[in-house]
DNA sequence: ACCATAGATCAATTAAGGTTGATTGATGCT
DNA sequence: AGCATCAATCAACCTTAATTGATCTATGGT
């Protein structure tokens, strides 16, 4: 078995895409695109209830897609660029070499 | 707002990602990698009940993420490789640009 | 010390998604 | 025609994830 994408990066990866692959999530990663913004902007911007958007923050962050920071009263949020290219790049492997001719079914 | 990322690639986006998301889903993927498969073959290979290979592989394929080519008595399903680029360079347009210092909270 | 605000956490409910076994349709073989 | 096999579909069930409102902690201001 000759696999290209490896197991320990197949792990991260769906860690990464099952934090993502919610609306919300998303649209916070979308409000995060341009720098970091504190929980009570996001809450703002994005109309949600406190409590729902603190929710989709703790599963982005356990995934790793973004990083918190207290400043004073306030707690940052912002992307995890590195987290961001490693899915990225993870989808490119998967891309390539897929289009053999099928082989006979046994 | 000066969204680098456009709403009709993020509707794209999140199709795929909704289908990704799913361990038995990416174990599909990788099973297609070196090539099409047709789902006996996949049945054994991944060791799953028919009925949950069928259930996963439809929604692999409403997703767009796989396609179907019947030959004869068997289906072979094959990656979409235009999908997963698709996704993994939206993934590296979200990764870009998001490492300004924060704006003030209001 | 007291109060107000930011944000996390908890418990209960609801919604969404995955699993299972049985059934059905279609294809090829004899 | 009749039978066997591949694969999709369906309905009932189960499991997981998301929502909601209330509570709790921490920080800063007065």
């Amino acid at each position: 078995m000759d696999s290209t994408v490896e197991p320990l990066a197949e792990d991260q990866a769906q860690r990464l895409l099952r934090a993502l692959a919610e609306p919300i999530r998303l649209q916070v990663l979308a409000a995060l695109q341009n720098g970091e913004r504190c929980v009570c902007d996001l809450t703002s911007d994005l109309d949600l209830g406190q409590s729902k958007l603190s929710f989709h923050l703790k599963v982005l962050k356990e995934s790793g897609l973004i990083r918190a920071r207290q400043d004073g009263r306030w707690i940052y949020y912002g992307l995890e660029p590195a987290s961001l290219l490693l899915l990225r790049d993870w989808l490119g492997e998967l891309a390539i070499a897929c289009q053999s001719p099928a082989p006979p079914c046994s």
